[in-house]
Parts: C-alpha cells; sequence; structure tokens
DNA sequence: GTGTTTGTTATCAA
DNA sequence: CTTGATAACAAACA
C-alpha cells in the first residue's frame, strides 16, 4: 500500500536515474494500464526525454520534455494504488571480457525475472534502462495529460500535504468545524490531507492519543495541534525509513521499506498496546481495517 | 467457498 | 444543495 512515504521514496530514486534519460520504447502488456488509447499513449513518450519528476500526495508525475517550443506540455502521471510497483533494472553495463553481473537489481533482492506475470508495462530508455510497472490488482494506472488537465486534476482532488507550510494546525480546524465526519475518514480524504493512507492515519492517531472513530468537529484545540504535530512526525520519520512494506511495497530496486518494524498499531491485532500493554483492538472504520488502543486514546 | 486486504470513485441516502 | 456513508473495483491468500 504504497502510501505518500512509499511514493517519495520511489520518486527520489527514479529522479536520480531516469531524468535527462530518453525514452526508446513502450510496451503496454495489459491494455487498461494506461488511460490513454495506446497509440497516442506511446507516441506521447516515445523519442521524448522526462524532463523532471513531482509527486502530490500519492501520484507520482513525470514531466516530458517537449522537442519543440510549440508541441504542447504533457505529463506522464503514475498512480500505484494498492499493489503498483515500479521497478528499475539498469541496462546491460559493459564490462570489458567479463560477464553482466547482477544487472538486474530485483532479482538481487526479491528473486524474480523482470517482467513476470504482472508487469502491466515497460518504459524501455536509450541507454538501456528499463522501467516495470507490476500491478497484481490492476488498480494502478498510468495516464498522459497536458498542462491544463494536469492543474484541473490537483486542484479538484488534492489538498495540502504533510510536511509543508500549506498543512498547519489552524488549516485542520478550518475544515473540521462542524463537520460530522469521524477523524479517520477525515485523514484518509485526499482533499483535506494529500497523501495519507491506512496505514499512517492509524499511526498518527495512536501518536495523538485520538480514537479513530471521535466526530472532528469534538476534538478540542490542543487535540488538532497534537495530531497535526504527529501527521509530520511520521510521515517525515517514514521518509528516512524508505517507506513501509507491510504487503508487496518495494522500492525501485526491489528493496522493501524499513518502516513495518516501526508500525506501533498497524497490522498488530490483539497484540499488547507499545504504551500500556493493554491488548489493541482491531476493528472496521470507514470501511478500512482500523488498529487503535482502548485506553491509550481518547 | 468465504472473508479479508485498500485507494479511489461511483452511487445512494439523509 | 450538501454531506456522509457505503458499495464497487480487482486478484490472491488464509
Amino acid at each position: 500500500m504504497p502510501e505518500l512515504p512509499e511514493v517519495e521514496t520511489i520518486r527520489r530514486d527514479l529522479a536520480s536515474s531516469i531524468v535527462g534519460q530518453e525514452i526508446s520504447a513502450v510496451k503496454l502488456l495489459f491494455l487498461k494500464t494506461a488511460k490513454n488509447k495506446a497509440a497516442f499513449f506511446v507516441g506521447a513518450l516515445k523519442g521524448h526525454k522526462v524532463a523532471e519528476i513531482s509527486r502530490t500526495g500519492k501520484l507520482l508525475i513525470l514531466k516530458i520534455k517537449s522537442k519543440t517550443k510549440t508541441e504542447i506540455q504533457n505529463y506522464l502521471l503514475i498512480h500505484l494504488k494498492m499493489t503498483g510497483q515500479l521497478i528499475l533494472a539498469a541496462g546491460a553495463k559493459k564490462i570489458g571480457g567479463g560477464h553482466s553481473l547482477g544487472g538486474n537489481s530485483f532479482a538481487d533482492s526479491v528473486g524474480g525475472e523482470l517482467p513476470n506475470k504482472y508487469t502491466r508495462a515497460v518504459i524501455e530508455f536509450k541507454g538501456g534502462t528499463k522501467l516495470f510497472f507490476n500491478d497484481l490488482r490492476k488498480f494502478g494506472y498510468l495516464k498522459i495529460v497536458n498542462d491544463l488537465e494536469l492543474a484541473r486534476i490537483l486542484k479538484a482532488g488534492y489538498g495540502p500535504e504533510p510536511l509543508t507550510p500549506g498543512l498547519s494546525a489552524a488549516y485542520l480546524e478550518g475544515k473540521l468545524k462542524n463537520k460530522k465526519k469521524n477523524i479517520k475518514a477525515f485523514l484518509l480524504d485526499q482533499k483535506i490531507i494529500a497523501g495519507l493512507g491506512n496505514i499512517y492515519v492509524d499511526e498518527a492517531l495512536f501518536a495523538a492519543g485520538i480514537k479513530p472513530m471521535r466526530i472532528v468537529a469534538s476534538l478540542k484545540a490542543l487535540e488538532v495541534k497534537k495530531l497535526y504535530q504527529e501527521i509530520n512526525k511520521v510521515i517525515k520519520k517514514a521518509i528516512a525509513s524508505r517507506g513501509t512494506t507491510f504487503n508487496n511495497y518495494v522500492d525501485s530496486a526491489g528493496k522493501k521499506g524499513n518502516f513495518s518494524r516501526l508500525l506501533k498499531v498497524y497490522g498488530r491485532g490483539k497484540l499488547p498496546c507499545p504504551k500500556c500493554r493493554q491488548p489493541l483492538i482491531k476493528t472496521k472504520l470507514a470501511g478500512r481495517g482500523t488498529h487503535y488502543c482502548d485506553y491509550c486514546q481518547k
């Protein structure tokens, strides 16, 4: 389940390896993964260079360099949804006389040849580097949009991000005023905060000592401030750990995230609460598995 | 065969 | 009209 820290980890890795590189071929192994018509999708990428890579929430945005001044500015959007992976395989290195040793880092860390049965698309670069888009459940997508469409998507669907000035305790106070939603659903809403998902919402609420089913309008100013601080803290730590691998998240080298062992409540079922040792509770809220401590969270 | 997993959207109800 | 809650999607595993 890639959330902000996982997508940011991938963004940083890709930025250092494919920015400036020219796309030589695009292969679609599952047509519906590309949200545009195949011919248009391939045409918009092939022969173009990657200008830069950014991210909004869980959405990865590759700016595609236009070939001429009049050519429209395109972006490749990549959303991993639940099970998407982006794996880079370096091109065969020319080493005099030697055989190619470990050219595929994915095989080294996870063990598997690429493409595999879940590979939905492959983007190949001139130097031989290949970017594999794997997605077991086919929820993820690739989509070419122009600058107008991108602006519209970002404006309509994404609120401020953690760790940016746009997200503040005051902003949250304004958003939750008079609202009757529970805080779990509130935090999962990308239009309110971009980038949080099920794992980090449960972790932030535990750290802030707030029960996930609390109605947002009932939160005291002090609780909102604490929540805001804990959201930033957990996201910052998770990025530093290169994300959380719970099911199948891996970075662009095929390696797992290190934050999993730092999780306090997510995926811990009825294990003792790390603070009070009472058994944690797992229930369902906002249609999602929800983990919390009935004693530590008020 | 059943229930569970989640990011996002679609749909329905209040 | 707004808001909120829930189903649906997809596929694999216990």
